[in-house]
RNA sequence: UCCCAAGUAGCUCAGUGGUAGAGCAGUCGGCUGUUAACCGACUGGUCGGGGGUUCAAGUCCCUCCUUGGGAGCCA
């Protein structure tokens, strides 16, 4: 019987052989007795094998043992016993082990030691070896499958929205182009420009930036959706915020405002971290430890208060901070950093964008928790968001946690053609680019309304990484597509 | 893209003008129901690349590359 060391770790000792299959983190032998800690990557938990020497079990021979080494893999076959030493409940008393493929000691870069996160980063084939990268993985995995999960139970309708897509006016940044031309002498039209009508779509193509658009049509028809998707933007940006390539929710509901939408929201996160404190508990656990003994090498003043746990519950247990731009901008006028010039972009007048360290004094210092920002100027937001009664401002929502800073990003959507029209053309959107969208707006429209989550930014909330890098198993980035 | 810092053994780092070091890992030996085991010995380096200053450069200067932190763009 073949089982996962998750499962295994679950029974009681007894005279059943079992066999379990695995890689070697680590090995402590002598001369009677050889402990090797095996995991699966079923669980962060090790299975302890035992190999008493002594017994002379056939098989298990001086050259088997001298295999057995950190990366190797192993095949493993005894008794389940209760363990002799602390920090087991039980062990596995060997009567056989084989080692399908070998890890050289000599060349093996990983040790059983605490390796730095940038190295791990250059041996990005290996580091799903780790403790910290198999728990990271895992909660990825649970939080995949709870986001389904989440909105199929309240009846959304997932959506594919394209990948590859003919709309370059989405405006939400620089775009890869998908091409099937020849890089030397494409096709020129007389300008000197490459003519793309003669390209494999018959016009110019590129990644996605967004799958908001096209979720829209499909909420004017399918009443709540959702897409869940990767997004590729070619900025130039090297932060440990910011991927090419990063994977993003996107709900869209019909007949909802922005009130609805940022309760959806909210209950969304909550949920997600809700169900991660639930189904993750031994990741979550090593991962908050882990943060612990970083958070204890900062300097005090950047020291956190809450272990990654104790900000989980919290955050699922409170309600998020909710307040308008104008609001947020007032605390800002007159908060005591930017009294005394601390801050590097002074907050003077209403209408200036929200930078970096005003969101995370808001998030870190003033709030304590998440919180909604609302009804920002219209002129620092997309086309497409609902003007409001004011004419000054939109309809939007961004909700800023500690650590990742913006997680989502949405708004009422501006579902009146005339002005929607208008706001396109501020916007120096060529109608004929959007004529599908304005389309909608023709033909039975709605107030409708929708929101963008990051999932690795959610993913660095959740685990408590500080780089978003660490929360995708192949990030791309500028300079950077190894793995 | 801009600002700042860094790049020295497989890993983490010390070395600030005068013969390249430590801890860990690895190898060998010892010891022990061990828990990132322990003890001893040994092995291990184009000091990121290129150029320059100097009798002499890991160290000073220029340049490029890469990495990290911050900023902008955003999720």
């Amino acid at each position: 019987m073949s089982l996962s060391i998750s499962q295994v770790l679950t029974l009681s000792p007894s005279d059943e052989i079992v066999t379990v299959n695995g890689w070697v983190r680590t090995k402590r032998s002598s001369k009677n007795v050889a402990f090797v800690a095996m995991n699966d990557g079923s669980t962060i938990r090790n299975l302890q094998l035992v190999v008493d020497i002594d017994k002379g079990y056939e098989g298990i021979t001086e050259e088997v043992m001298a295999q057995v080494t950190t990366g190797a893999s192993v095949i493993a076959s005894g008794k389940l016993v209760a363990s002799q030493g602390s920090g087991q409940a039980v062990e596995l008393l060997c009567e056989s082990i084989t080692v399908p493929g070998i890890a050289d000691p000599d060349e093996y870069p990983l040790q059983p030691k605490k390796h730095s996160l940038e190295f791990l980063r250059e041996i990005g084939h290996l580091r799903f070896r780790t403790n910290v990268f198999g728990a990271i993985f895992r909660v990825r995995h649970a939080m995949t499958f709870a986001i389904h999960k989440f909105f199929n139970d309240r009846g959304f309708f997932n959506i594919h929205s394209p990948i590859i897509t003919g709309s370059d006016a989405e405006g939400a940044g620089e775009m890869f182009r998908v091409t099937t031309l020849p890089e030397k002498n494409p096709p020129l039209l007389d300008d000197g420009t490459v003519d793309f009508s003669k390209d494999f779509f018959g016009k110019a193509t590129n990644l996605t930036v967004s799958g908001q658009l096209e979720a829209e049509l499909a909420a004017m028809a399918l009443g709540k959706v959702y897409t869940f998707g990767p997004t590729f933007r070619a900025e130039n940006s090297n932060t440990s915020r910011h991927l090419s390539e990063f994977w993003m929710i996107e709900p869209e509901v019909a007949f909802a405002d922005l009130t609805d939408n940022m309760n959806l929201a909210e209950e969304f996160l909550k949920y997600l971290i809700a169900y991660a404190l639930e189904n993750c508990v031994d990741d979550l656990d090593f991962l908050s430890k882990r943060n612990a003994e970083e958070n204890k090498l900062k300097p005090q003043a950047e020291r956190e208060d809450m272990t990654l746990v104790e900000k989980l519950e919290f955050v699922s247990n409170n309600s998020f901070e909710r307040v308008t731009y104008t609001e947020a901008v007032e605390i800002l006028k007159n908060c005591t950093p930017n009294k005394k010039k601390k801050f590097q972009y002074p907050v003077e007048n209403w209408g200036i964008d929200l930078q970096s360290e005003h969101e995370r004094y808001l998030v870190e210092k003033h709030f304590k928790k998440p919180v909604i920002v609302t009804d920002y100027p219209k002129e620092i937001k997309s086309f497409y968001m609902r003007v409001n009664p004011d004419g000054k401002t939109v309809a939007a929502m961004d909700i800023l946690v500690p650590g990742a800073g913006e997680i989502i990003g949405g708004s009422q959507r501006e579902e009146r053609l005339e002005i929607l029209q208008k706001r396109a053309e501020e916007f120096k959107i060529p109608p004929e680019s959007i004529w599908w969208y304005l389309d909608i707006r023709k033909y039975g429209s709605v107030v409708h309304s929708g929101f963008g989550l990051g999932f690795e930014r959610l993913l660095m909330f959740v685990t408590g990484m500080n780089n978003v890098r660490d929360v995708i198993p192949f990030p791309r980035a500028p300079k950077s597509a190894e793995f």
